[in-house]
RNA sequence: GGAGGGAUAGCGAAGUGGUCAAACGCGGCAGACUGUAAAUCUGUUCCUUCGGGUUCCAUGGUUCAAAUCCAUGUCCCUCCA
């Protein structure tokens, strides 16, 4: 079966660089797992890979998208599944890498996933009535009482189904994956983040929101993203600069949280530690290993 | 110098005799994860060997009982001189 590498981890581990030196040393092609670069013009603030870092090492998936676009998990599987088959068969290794956790297990993992045809959004029932209609159409239903998204999404599921959410559940991998964590000490990592921030307001991020701020009501990702959405409440002048600053910094320590606990806890990952002062270490010793394995 | 107001957990802030280890918010920590996922949600947050121990500026007092009342001290804020 041919092995395909994932390169996962929070936000500002090296994860980019890694995986063009991997791309190149392996005869591989990257397709990006990270949720916000699928948007064309959102460069500074998802600290996009630029065309010169790529290096001329093909990328899938990246710029593929308008702020306009909704995209789902379910896009993603049926389209990074497609290359996936594709970078095989001309002979190449794809490597993924992303810090999208969830996207990447819909892509390699098998999750049933349809064209969802029921929609409805309930917008007339409160959290507490949406889970009692759950639970009396789902009595199997493990859920959150007042996650709204999943108490809706549960009960579409129900309906269009006849069976519960709760039992799609998978852990079975459709590929022979080599899992990649790359890491660093919280504290550094901390660091790092924070200091990024500071280089993307430097870099013109308030310029690059300010050029789709026109697109701001109707784009969901701007209004969800980090760097993007506190940068459009400080031109809505809902916050000052210096509050967005802070909340992008909270918001990016906190996410790289969240991918850590997601990762750590639901994939089986060989973790590498970022040495940020000699990257090409890293990035020799990750060569090793994968080297011992192909 | 005179008149008031205040000091509560990492921070902000309720509480004004017992039901207070102390609401709530923020921040922190941990977790969940099949269509918003950079999203959304949950738990936890004085110490503990889980028996208990030590807290509400400090010291002393009143009381069966004090974060809450009294006295003194320290520090902060506002107003008048």
């Amino acid at each position: 079966m041919n092995k395909i590498i994932v390169i996962l981890g929070p936000t500002n581990v090296g994860k980019t660089k890694l995986s063009i030196a991997l791309a190149k040393k392996f005869n591989g092609e990257i397709i990006n797992a990270d949720s916000v670069q699928f948007y064309r013009g959102l460069d500074i603030g998802s600290f996009k890979v630029s065309k010169s870092e790529m290096d001329n090492v093909k990328h899938y998936l990246i710029d593929n998208l308008s702020v306009l676009d909704n995209y789902s998990i379910y896009d993603y599987q049926k389209d990074g599944r497609y290359i996936i088959d594709k970078i095989i068969s001309s002979g190449k290794i794809p490597i993924i890498v992303g810090g999208s956790a969830l996207y990447i297990r819909a892509l390699l993992y098998d999750y049933k996933l349809n064209s969802n045809k029921i929609n409805n959004n309930y917008d007339d029932l409160t959290n507490s009535q949406l889970y009692d209609k759950l639970i009396k159409l789902d009595k199997d239903i493990v859920i959150d009482k007042n996650n709204r998204p999943r108490l809706i999404r549960a009960i579409n599921y129900y309906l269009e189904n006849n069976s519960s959410i709760s039992k799609n559940v998978t852990n079975k991998l459709l590929y022979d994956v080599i899992f990649i964590g790359l890491t660093a000490n919280r504290d550094i990592l901390y660091d790092k983040i924070n200091k990024r921030v500071d280089d993307m307001i430097n870099r013109g991020l308030v310029d690059e929101v300010k050029s789709l701020y026109k697109y701001k009501d109707k784009s969901r990702i701007l209004n969800t993203a980090i760097g993007y959405k506190e940068i459009i409440s400080y031109l809505d002048n809902d916050i000052t600069l210096d509050t967005a600053v802070y909340e992008i910094k909270k918001n990016s320590r906190r996410f790289a949280k969240r991918q850590m606990t997601f990762f750590k806890n639901k994939f089986d990952v060989k973790w590498f530690n970022c040495n940020y002062d000699n990257f090409d270490n890293t990035i020799n010793s990750v060569i090793n290993y994968i080297g011992g394995i192909l």
